[in-house]
DNA sequence: TCTGGGGTCCTAGGACCC
DNA sequence: TCTGGGGTCCTAGGACCC
């Protein structure tokens, strides 16, 4: 059967989430920003039109803000998190085959509908808007890069109305050409580049550019996007996302760190929260790789990374710390003031399926009950269990100065019916 | 003064083996 | 003395995504 898919995104989503429990907001320009209130990650459509850029950093727009009374907020991950589960609820209430590919985006498979393909996307954006709160976009395409097109042309032309097919339309030629090669979807900053010095210029050109050229130039990946782009669809939905190869987790602090010990107090903290991850998924790792980082934009620059291999997988966090701990003693020198730092796990394996070695000494039944017992609290208490290494100050930790109240997932901040 | 975070895939090149 | 060539696996780095 011919594919056939409809992209659903949310429009502009973390300001719109900020909209739903904040309706002040409607219509005035707002941006939330980065951990750190560092860069601008979303804007209104208002706050877009001021020339307010993605990813900008704050302080260089600082201007613009003030001179517009730009409402400005800081990331709120729990409540977008959630948000983003509600949305995703209501479009699988849609068709049971749906892949979630970004925390505001979904392709919804569609092949076999009869209705008109237009009107489906209405409803889908209707009952979104009016179960969550949440404006979204909808683009309809055999291809999924053809419906990033149709989405993004969904958005911004006002005779589309948020909805927009292009199957069989007489307008596909036109929505092709008035696409820039760099919005295309698989094209980045490197690719567009290239692409423009061979004077290909928009998503019509590079659909009917010679493929073996292509191929030659691009590799498979640009072929599969100029195939996608013709209308053979190459990227399937992936309905049943594949086990994660990595986890990382990496901060910027508030505040720049010289003390081995609040590094070591960093490390701990972002081995916890990614020991938990790997629970969730249960996943264990066999490798580590620790890295510190001063100031890209300083002079006396200094990063460094060290990697450990474990004798046995492992998503233990007391272990874990403690090789992590190891790992920073390794990459700290005296003298530097630190200001990011980091982990990535790699070589994950299921828990089911760990290898064990002859001279492991742990009792890995007993660590085991132990951090299901940590897990099965922190589930059910706002303020959770930390361990001590983790630190009791923190002055390190990141800063959220302007974030709004987490309105669906703590009961100290439901939002407050005047 | 102030510049985010978490992922994936592909490719080239080296190591190693027979 | 003459010193091949093909295959696989792994890794680092590049490019891209949201």
């Amino acid at each position: 059967m011919k594919e056939l898919f409809a992209l659903v995104d949310c429009n502009n989503f973390y300001v719109s989430c900020e909209r739903v429990f904040n309706p002040e907001l409607a219509h005035r320009p707002v941006v939330v920003l980065s951990n750190n209130d560092g860069c601008v990650i979303a804007r209104s459509n208002e706050a877009k039109a001021l020339g307010i850029s993605m990813g900008v950093p704050a302080f260089k727009v600082k201007n613009i803000i003030d001179r517009n009374a730009v409402k400005v907020f800081s990331s709120n991950y729990a409540l977008y998190a959630d948000m983003s589960s509600r949305v995703m609820e209501t479009l699988s209430t849609f068709s049971p085959e749906i892949e979630i590919y970004s925390i505001d985006e979904a392709f919804v498979d569609i092949a076999g509908f009869n209705c008109s393909l237009t009107d489906y996307g209405r409803n889908i954006q209707r009952t979104v808007r009016q179960w969550t709160g949440i404006p979204v976009s909808v683009g309809i395409a055999q291809t999924k890069t053809l419906a990033k097109i149709a989405n993004r042309i969904a958005k911004t032309s006002a005779k589309a109305d948020s909805v927009l097919d292009l199957t069989h339309s007489p307008y596909l030629n036109k929505a092709l050409d008035k696409t820039p090669i760099e919005k295309v979807w698989g094209v980045g900053l490197k690719t567009a580049l290239k692409l423009k010095r061979a004077g290909i210029e928009t998503a019509l050109a590079l659909r009917d550019v010679d493929i073996s050229w292509i191929r030659q130039k691009f590799g498979v990946v640009g072929a599969r996007t100029v195939y996608e782009l013709r209308g053979v669809s190459c990227y399937a939905l992936e309905q049943n996302p594949p086990a994660k190869k990595s986890i990382s987790v990496t901060r910027t602090f508030g505040r720049e760190v010289d003390s081995v010990e609040q590094l070591k107090e960093a490390i701990a903290s972002y081995i916890s929260i990614a020991a938990e991850k790997l629970r969730q998924q249960h996943l264990a790792a066999c490798v580590m790789t620790v890295f510190v980082a001063t100031s890209r934009f300083i002079k006396n620059r200094y990063s460094n990374f060290y990697t450990m291999e474990f004798p046995v997988a492992t998503n233990d966090t007391v272990e874990l710390i403690r090789r992590g701990l190891v790992c920073t003693d390794n990459l700290y020198r005296k003298g530097y003031r630190f200001k990011k730092c980091g982990l990535t796990l790699n070589s994950l394996v299921p828990e089911g399926q760990i290898q064990g070695s002859l001279f492991d000494s742990t009792d890995r039944d007993k660590s085991g009950r132990l951090m299901q017992a940590v897990d099965a609290v922190n589930a059910r208490v706002s303020c959770p269990l930390h361990w001590a290494a983790e630190g009791l100050n923190q002055s390190w930790a990141v800063k959220f100065n302007r974030r709004s109240h987490r309105y669906t997932t703590r009961w100290d901040e439901l939002p407050v019916v005047a």
